[in-house]
DNA sequence: CAACTGACGATAG
DNA sequence: CCTATCGCCAGTT
């Protein structure tokens, strides 16, 4: 195949990012996992960074592994708990979020053993 | 090449 | 529940 394949985190965790559905979220560290590092979450915050606003991502999908926004008030919470509201993710006014409830689940990856 | 930087995460107290 | 600390990892300086 062809040799310019970057196939770095980044290009997969970016990849991935464009996958969250509307209405659902995932936390740094899944992202991570399923861009093939599971100890990649501090990178995830890094390809927010630098290619969110670049290339639209929906990097206010991505919240911590408790369930909340991570973003400190006055440096982009307000906005990130606005856009997940106009989705219809219910976001606490302390930022907090039912995983349960919006966490996305990649094909039942978890097989909810019904 | 060493030090530093993060919107993290798990753990210990 | 909360703070403190350590480990992770890639990109920057």
């Amino acid at each position: 195949m062809s040799t310019s394949m970057a196939d770095s985190f980044s290009d997969r965790a970016r990849h991935v990012l464009k996958r969250i559905p509307r209405g659902k979220v995932v936390t740094y560290g899944l992202l991570a996992a399923m861009a093939g590092n599971p100890r990649g979450a501090r990178q995830v915050v890094w390809v927010l960074n630098a290619y969110a606003e670049k290339e639209n991502l929906p990097w206010y999908r991505v919240i911590n592994s408790q369930g909340r926004i991570s973003l400190p008030r006055g440096g982009g919470f307000e906005l990130q708990v606005a856009l997940l509201k106009r989705e219809g993710v219910k976001v606490s006014k302390a930022g907090e979020i039912d995983l349960d409830k919006y966490l996305w689940r990649p094909r039942g990856a978890v097989r909810s053993r019904r």
